[in-house]
DNA sequence: CCCGTGACAGCACTCGGTGTCGAAAGTATC
DNA sequence: GATACTTTCGACACCGAGTGCTGTCACGGG
């Protein structure tokens, strides 16, 4: 038998690296933390840190490569009678649910992302990458469409930024609340205005007023939903 | 009087710079090329490089600065008559234009981005902040709207998404044809689904046959879009 | 017991970026 | 036209991130 940790004993100089890290970026910022810093911290050296870690960025994302690939395989298990647009908002919860694991963890490294540019932009890279996971995913499944690779693009951008917006208010919150209740009504956006396939939750249908529209073919979409919008009073 | 060039020989050891950078970027590569080998071929020092380039990457966007100001002035100068949605697209036109006015540079910074990692994450920063100066100034228009932040920036991330699809198309197409006109199809599409006000360009309404919808004022916008784009043929 | 393999520490080096100082060139004032 | 002030540039020194290399130690199999 031995140790339990023996599987985990890997991992324990990498694990030590990040709480370092993390440790010497609260008190005493980011900019100001040397990897030679943190490195003494831990008492490992100096090599071994961009062992684990390709650039002194890498330490703040540490576990944003497996989601990444989580979201890859979640995509690629899709079946055919799935809605697209559906597929890629549960995707997006993925990530979402890995920020709730760690609530003060993702609070702390929020703060850092808000005061250092160049986290910020580190941060950029990875979303573009989920991005364009969303946006390749969408595209292979709307290769017959016309204007299949715009929308495809345009709504990976949406989902993206509904996502970033209940995630960034739920970090502003410092953690409270339910996020992935937030990042549901922000998906729910998205998946109103652009899910083409059927409905998966169909409230009781209850007897209302009708609305009837009459337009020309000629006319553009958008006016139709003006139309109807506001004669449904939305303000 | 003296030479004409006053004014413009500020800049001159500026665009010596540009120059010389991209001679040796396209010949041996971004990374194979360091700042000194790049003052050394424009014949100054190497701290006057950093004088007017901020860090070797802002070398090969070296006119988004002034873009971003254009832009910012552009939407400070709407008109509350404005319909939001259409101000930011036409404040996406003047990214393309930006691009259309030297074409074969932006095709050789397009190869260089595309193939260097720094380099495309600089980009995203650079798109980021085009994204949030959109995203601002929805905010404010629909500060009073009910999910008015949410909506503010998913349809900026969209307007951005189509912009950026009708650029790299023009881009990759090696800068043949109208970038303007690209930009104006990828943009229709956000706007049809996301303008509220008024018709800036009604076409002649030529009589044609005329659609008729009847639903319940509980059906969600995206289904009556649905049942009207198939019902016009709408792939 | 020996040898191969892999993880680690230490060292040296490159390169991007910054602070500082001194020289040179331009400009205003007398 | 000479002097004092300001701006601009070049040169040097320095810091920190990231890489390549070497030696060493532990482990595991022959």
């Amino acid at each position: 038998m031995g140790t339990a940790s023996t599987n985990s004993t890997k991992p324990a100089m990498r694990d030590s690296l990040i709480a370092a890290a993390f440790q010497l970026f609260l008190e005493r910022g980011y900019e100001q933390t040397t990897v030679d810093d943190i490195v003494t911290l831990a008492g490992v050296g100096r090599r071994s840190f961009f062992r684990y870690f390709p650039s002194k960025e890498d330490v703040v994302f540490p576990d944003h490569e497996q989601c990444l690939a989580d979201m890859t395989r979640f995509l690629a298990a899709s079946a055919d009678s799935d809605d697209p647009v559906v597929r890629v908002c549960d995707a997006a919860r993925l990530v979402m649910r890995m920020y709730a694991e760690n609530p003060t963890f993702s609070v702390q490294r929020y703060r850092l992302t808000r005061e250092v540019t160049g986290l910020r932009t580190y941060e950029l890279s990875v979303v573009w990458r989920y991005e364009k996971t969303l946006g390749d995913y969408l595209r292979t499944r709307w290769a017959d469409r016309r204007d299949g690779t715009l929308r495809a693009n345009v709504v990976a951008a949406a989902v993206v930024a509904a996502h970033n917006h209940a995630l960034r208010h739920w970090l502003r919150s410092g953690g409270e609340g339910d996020p992935l209740a937030e990042v549901d009504g922000a998906l729910e956006f998205v998946r109103a205005t652009w899910a083409t396939g059927q409905v998966a939750d169909a409230p009781a249908e209850e007897a209302e007023d009708v609305v009837v529209v009459i337009t020309k073919r000629s006319t553009p979409m958008w006016r139709v939903v003006r139309e109807v919008e506001s004669s449904l009073g939305e303000g």
